[in-house]
DNA sequence: GCCAACGTTGGC
DNA sequence: GCCAACGTTGGC
């Protein structure tokens, strides 16, 4: 059964445009680490899934567009190496603490759908992202939201 | 296992 | 840049 997902990223370090000129306009989404999050893409996220792609920490938070889980959760490599600033000492290729899975571009929505709106939305008043601190980095979307969310665009 | 200190996220 | 929320760490 298809499910629904959104994924947070900072626009500066990496937009919907980065991901659009990927090449197969697919890149691994690396760098959670959030045992949560991480177990939602080592658990939870499937083949074909759908994601909102949000950006965060910018002038305008909010939903830009859709990409698709095109690889289920492998471990994120990035933790291996000494040279990347999401290197962990932790997680070693034996026993990798840190997943990710890989995601393709679907869609850039025609405007960006912001927090500022979907917060005064009453049928979104159970969505994750919009209660008070949620600060994780991916959030289960159920299809009702996925729907009402569409419909705003 | 508790909890204080600390670090990070992310809206504003 | 501020700060609330909250996850993580580490001493005990």
């Amino acid at each position: 059964m298809m499910q629904y997902w959104l994924m947070k990223s900072e626009p500066d370090a990496f937009a919907i445009n980065d991901l659009y000129s990927r090449p197969n306009q697919t890149e691994h989404w690396d760098g959670v680490r959030n045992y949560q999050a991480r177990n939602m893409m080592r658990d939870a996220m499937k083949l074909g899934d759908q994601v909102f792609f949000y950006h965060s920490n910018c002038d305008e938070p909010g939903i830009v567009g859709i990409m698709e889980v095109v690889r289920e959760g492998y471990p994120d490599f990035l933790a291996f190496d000494l040279n990347d600033q999401h290197f962990d000492s932790k997680s070693d290729p034996a026993r990798p603490r840190w997943m990710m899975v890989d995601v393709k571009y679907v869609k850039t929505l025609a405007r960006t759908i912001t927090l500022k709106e979907l917060k005064q939305k009453a049928e979104l008043a159970d969505f994750a992202l919009i209660r008070p601190g949620n600060r994780l980095s991916i959030l289960p979307v159920s299809k009702k939201q996925w729907d009402f969310i569409l419909s705003l665009e």
